[in-house]
RNA sequence: CGGGGCGUAGCGCAGCCUGGUAGCGCACAUGGUUCGGGACCAUGGGGUCGAAGGUUCAAAUCCUUUCGCCCCGACCA
């Protein structure tokens, strides 16, 4: 391609509503370009890349033996409808209406249709397991787009769904999609993690994530030095942490006038904040009603209230919201808010009392002694109160691996992938059934599996860019090679046209720089393009019958012979993996 | 949805407080000089000042309403 004839609109000012790295990057670079909040056009280039994943995704997914479909995006009302998301989905879903008033949606994501698909066909277990998947646009009203393509109300979404006759089985489907998703992160050429997840509000047993490190990632993940264990912070466990040994004393109750806070306590007390007991009271909201629950932590640590949240939905029915409860609210089960403990609490059966596992092995803790201006001293759970024992911290940097006693690090991601075991919640709703070798009508068990694709477009920026522009992995690079004539003079540019047909020809996506502009143009708008490869046609090494090569993530360039450029060049893009179709 | 900020030429901005009919840099066009890390000189084209209504002899500027965008938070299969 002819720099001159390509629509690569770069800019050298950064947009003014562009903050994040990706974000500033695909505009100034002329990848995108925003059409509303949260809706973006491709331009060449960005559709380039975006095609470049998507191919790749499609590729393992054939691999793996799933089969593509195509499911529309406009739907009608009555689907939703059947599993409660019509209703659950709430303002997320972008509802329309025909001329007709017929209600209607834009796909957010595909169960139900996936579903219903199947249903109609299948009928025997002789037609099991299925996989389907499409590569199409979604649309969610997010409450906040932001940050380019990495949070969109329209993006570009691969959407598998498994189905199978079994729990187990489905297992099997679940693992097979985990190892193509691998080697998908793989070949896209992302640093990530796969992360052990929450399953949110999908509904499914088992899930985890492909979080691509970065540094502005969105989400919080947690993974071991020593070992495989990776989980998103909203699940991450550690082992037992060291434990508090104080002297196993009877408890007292001391004075603590004013003191409300673990510092101002522990302060006052003489004694370290991991010695006491962190209250937090919650207002609980479930279908059937709200209620309130007492979480306790040891005062060092912080709870997560996504655990939170897991925990308290255990017992009582599934938990939609949990918020900070008010002092008021508290004061009905007689709570004084600074001086809230667990020791006598069983006058209030109706609140729940959980605390963290981690105060069940202390030997005792300072504590409020649910009375204004008190604590109690040598608290120790399990024989002055019963609370319900729960993992409910925030794993922090430098805890124990609950697998194998290594070192956890904390790291920031951006989840690229999702996969799920989802059992029968869709299937039993709707009535997608089989009969089995008995003749025995169930349910189909299902999985689905996402990957954010044109997300994946922002996040590779993310992970790699410098102060000069974006670094693309090989796989997914615009173009593999740029050809920088550098100068006017006609043998220059002959060079470098011929290098480039002859480049074209192996199968080498390959940008000729054929514009008249200064070196220094070409070599900016290079490095903020992120082509990986760059061949700079000078004077000089013309003249000794070389070409300079250099590779966008390397410092230094060096001369080749030109008769061997071309071969240097198809080494390094077969070394990244990727696949040339030289022209026939 | 709560808090904050911003809408003036393709991009980045000034002008607004104190009303007098729009300006700077980049980009673009033409000519010339330059030519290995975003050159310079000269000339030129381009704007319903987000929209609507109001006040006024006169509104980018003051008032009201409204739309849009960004950031933080809440939310996020």
């Amino acid at each position: 391609m002819r720099y001159t004839q390509a629509f690569i609109p770069t800019l050298k000012e950064v947009p003014k509503d562009a903050t994040t790295p990706s974000h500033v990057l695909l505009l100034r670079g002329g990848f995108v370009r925003m059409v509303g909040a949260g809706i973006y056009e491709m331009l060449p280039l960005g559709l380039r890349v975006l095609h470049k994943i998507a191919g790749i995704v499609r590729e393992e997914m054939n691999r793996a033996g799933a089969q593509e479909v195509l499911m529309p995006a406009l739907l009608p009302r009555e689907y939703f409808e059947e599993t409660g998301r019509w209703d659950v989905y709430g303002d997320v879903l972008l509802r329309l209406k025909d001329r007709k008033g017929g209600e209607y949606h834009l796909g957010p994501t595909h169960e139900e249709i996936i579903t219903d698909m199947v249903r109609r066909d299948v009928r025997s277990y002789r037609q099991l397991p299925q996989n389907l998947y499409q590569i199409q646009m979604k649309f969610r009203d997010e409450a906040r787009p932001r940050a380019g393509l990495l949070r969109c109300r329209e993006f570009m979404m691969k959407d598998a769904y498994s189905f199978d006759v079994s729990e187990e089985k489905a297992f099997e489907s679940y693992r097979t999609m985990r190892d193509a998703y691998h080697r998908i992160f793989q070949r896209l050429g992302l640093d990530y993690r796969l992360v052990e997840a929450d399953s949110g509000a999908i509904g499914g047993k088992t899930s985890a994530e492909f979080q691509v490190l970065a540094q502005t990632g969105e989400d919080a993940i947690v993974a071991c030095g020593a070992c495989e264990y990776a989980a998103n912070v909203e699940v991450a466990t550690s082992v037992e942490p060291a434990r508090h040994e104080g002297a196993v004393q009877a408890s007292e109750r001391v004075a603590t006038p004013g003191k409300k806070t673990i510092d101002e306590v522990a302060a006052f007390l003489g004694v370290p904040s991991a010695a006491t007991m962190k209250a937090l009271f919650f207002r609980v909201i479930r279908d059937a009603g709200v209620t309130h629950a007492l979480v306790f932590v040891r005062g060092d640590d912080e709870a997560h209230e996504v655990k939170v949240q897991n925990a308290l939905s255990r017992d009582r029915g599934a938990v939609r919201e949990i918020v900070l409860g008010t002092a008021e609210e508290a004061a009905r089960y007689g709570l004084v808010t600074g001086y809230i403990g667990p020791v006598g609490l069983a006058a209030h059966p109706d609140l729940e009392v959980l605390a963290d596992r981690r105060l069940a092995s202390g030997a005792g803790f300072v504590a409020g002694a649910n009375e204004e201006g008190f604590h109690l001293t040598n608290v120790v759970v399990g024989r002055d109160a019963a609370p319900r024992l729960v993992d409910v911290r925030t794993v922090r940097d430098g805890d124990a691996c609950p697998r194998c006693g290594g070192r956890l690090g904390t790291y920031r991601g951006i989840e690229g992938g999702h996969i799920f075991v989802l059992g029968t919640h869709y299937s039993a709703k709707m009535n997608c059934t089989f009969l089995d070798e008995d003749g025995k009508e169930k349910p189909v068990v299902m999985g689905c599996y996402g990957i954010g694709v044109s997300r994946l477009v922002a996040t590779a920026i993310e992970q790699s860019h410098d102060q000069d522009g974006i670094l693309w992995p090989l796989a997914i690079a615009p173009y593999h090679v740029v050809v920088v004539p550098a100068g006017k003079e006609p043998e220059l540019l002959e060079t470098a046209a011929r290098l480039h047909d002859e480049l074209e020809r192996a199968g080498v996506e390959v940008l000729l720089d054929d514009r008249d502009e200064r070196p220094g143009v070409k070599f900016k708008d290079a490095d903020l393009l992120g082509v990986p490869l760059r061949v700079v046609v000078g004077k000089r090494g013309l003249a000794e019958g070389k070409l300079e090569l250099k590779a966008r993530n390397e410092k230094d360039a060096s001369m080749v012979p030109i008769a061997e450029v071309a071969s240097r060049l198809l080494e390094r893009i077969r070394e990244a993996g990727v696949r040339l179709v030289p022209m026939a």
